[in-house]
DNA sequence: CGTCAACATGGCACGTTGTGCCACACCCGC
DNA sequence: GCGGGTGTGGCACAACGTGCCATGTTGACG
């Protein structure tokens, strides 16, 4: 509940944050538009008004320049998840902290939503970008593992907490993923998201339903 | 179980297949003992025998080369899952699939497991070898949906579809790590993803355990 | 059996990626 | 105002990945 209203950032600091955001931002519409193999990384560079020796200094890749934005949802849902009390069961535990993190936050991460959107849309056609977007599911299960072992009372390497990590993650990929398919609003990523969550106790339990083949 | 004794395959097309698994073969044995970043593609081909324009003739990325080992596993996990007779309740095709896919195989692919193993151990430390692995999850988890929709009779872009595939995918990807990390017999892998598939269904039906804080 | 097309391979040049190094300019504390 | 720290740009370089052409071998056809 703390609101870090002022950060204390220096003017160096704000102006490093404004450069990485600017970077970031270019090559989500330059990836968005032309793909991630149809840019290099000096387009970016010039576009974004830095030198591509800065662009390297800022991200280790010319993909992780996107990174941040893609990772941006994960962190928040995360973070969120790592706010909840403790007792709170999981399946709700889970769903609200999908609902806020995908919420038009009050903050200001609403326009990440949408470049978000953009990336996904262009990925199925880019490997590249698939690329990134798995790194960032990858560290968002990391980091939602401590979280989840703290929720259920269970070691984080314990096989359960490594399971319940995984399948959280999968169903919060898939319904972003669905979501972006779409033409929903991020209210629809949400509804998915609860609906994922719901149904993920269902399919392996119930007896196969003899469809009619 | 049509048993392809002869492919039919011309001298020309075995010599290929030949190169191409000696470029992987040494491709992982070189990945597991340096890491990708510290190997070339230089290093690779002329390991192989083979110059570097060759190489990129056979893959298209340096991290390409040990794909197709890491995707084998999957690939006849997925094979078999297709194969399972029609009607057959989900969990146990699941197991049964995973079973097969991971004992000590009659045919050939059983000396794969130990490349898999070895790049799997190299893999927390090799940012390069996690994309490639991503990547075989991702193409796995796209294998996955046609084969379970059929089995349980939904359209394969079903949202049930769609988690369903990532979970179970999920969760064969979680034991595989789980058993590379340990020092078992490939039987424990496929007790691990038994186990895994059976604890699907728990984690987030049951009421949070309200553990000793 | 000879000839020729098809093709797998190697070598070369080139654009791009990503990094180490050095010089310069700007911000911050004395 | 003045030096130290630091962010930035320019340059050179190794590695990646591809297009192009030349060559040698395979395989089919007369």
């Amino acid at each position: 509940m703390a609101a870090p209203e002022r950060p204390a950032l220096s003017l160096t600091e704000r102006r490093k944050a404004a450069t990485q955001q600017e970077i970031a931002l270019t090559a989500a519409r330059l990836f968005s538009e032309r793909g991630a193999e149809g840019t290099t990384a000096e387009d970016i560079a010039r576009t974004a008004g830095v030198s591509l020796r800065t662009f390297y200094r800022y991200f280790r890749t010319k993909e992780d320049a996107v990174a941040p934005l893609l990772a941006d949802g994960s962190r928040q849902w995360v973070d969120l998840l790592a706010a909840t009390a403790p007792g709170t069961p999981l399946l709700p535990a889970l769903v609200d902290a999908a609902r806020a993190a995908l919420a038009p936050a009050p903050g200001r991460p609403a326009a990440s939503l949408g470049w978000t959107r953009g990336l996904l849309r262009a990925m199925p056609d880019d490997p590249a970008l698939r690329d990134v977007w798995h790194r960032t599911q990858h560290d968002a299960e990391a980091a939602l593992r401590p979280v989840l072992a703290e929720l259920v009372g269970l070691p984080a390497d314990s096989l359960d907490v490594l399971l319940l990590a995984a399948t959280a993650n999968a169903a919060m990929r898939v319904a972003v993923e669905a979501w972006a398919a779409g033409d929903s609003d991020p209210t629809g990523a949400a509804d998915l998201a609860e609906t994922a969550f719901r149904r993920l106790t269902g399919p392996l339990a119930e007896p196969n339903r003899p469809g009619p083949s």
